[in-house]
DNA sequence: TAATTAAACTTGCATTTTGCAAGTTTAATT
DNA sequence: AATTAAACTTGCAAAATGCAAGTTTAATTA
């Protein structure tokens, strides 16, 4: 029997809000689905090289819990995966776009740079 | 001087999705955001008493860094204090309702309660 | 005004999560 | 057959979290 997102992480509460947190609301998972969503990343080392350099260990973990809470999947042999995200997955893109609209908009960053954002965003 | 966010939260890159999970990516803070926004919450109590039971500890550092970030303020004296969203707090609206939004499809909650939700919500 | 209440913290300690460095395994390449 | 390197794995220190209890002081009540 497939187990549900439920039996994975706990839930604080019922409030949907909560619960998304439950799955995405720690420092990492949603950079890993971003690398996927705008920068076509497809592999271990890929989402390794990342600017923000996650440890070997986080992102061996991430990957496995977000592939079982189903926002993930991969394809390939042990040594060659290629993670794509599922259709949940996809359905992150909106959080995504207004995290990053606000996160520009509060930014010190170089505006040349939050327009490359932009673009590759299609923000 | 008054400090910029920098020097108060460490940065990973300058990526806006990532700056922002390092201002509000943790368990707790959007939840207390949501409180404010769509449950007219105001006191360390009433944060307290929501639902997830966050612990005393934890919500004493989130409002102090919430308020360090700048995206909340507080009025009143010491024992009374009334917190409040700032423009930048009420800027996260658009990423609740999209986290929300996210929650809502993929809950398998009781339906009329996900319907009270998006009501409270205006969604 | 003195005693009581309670809101807003504070502290201590155990558990969990994270970060860092190094090592291991095995498919693919040379 | 030897080498490379992608994908983990392990160990350990540091930080964040959770839980229970205690403290402080403004506001209330007697």
């Amino acid at each position: 029997m497939k187990k549900g997102v439920k039996e994975i992480i706990e839930k604080r509460s019922e409030c949907p809000i909560s619960c998304t947190m439950d799955l995405v609301g720690d420092k990492w998972s949603l950079l890993i689905i971003r690398d996927m969503l705008y920068l076509g990343k497809t592999t271990y080392n890929e989402f390794l090289n990342s600017r923000e350099s996650i440890s070997t260990n986080i992102l061996n973990d991430r990957l496995i819990k977000l592939t079982e809470i189903g926002l993930i999947t991969y394809t390939g042999t042990a040594k060659r995966k290629k993670y794509e995200l599922t259709k949940m997955g996809h359905d992150l893109k909106p959080v995504l776009e207004s995290v990053a609209l606000f996160g520009i908009k509060h930014s010190t960053a170089d505006k040349t740079f939050l327009q490359k954002v932009k673009k590759v965003m299609d923000l």
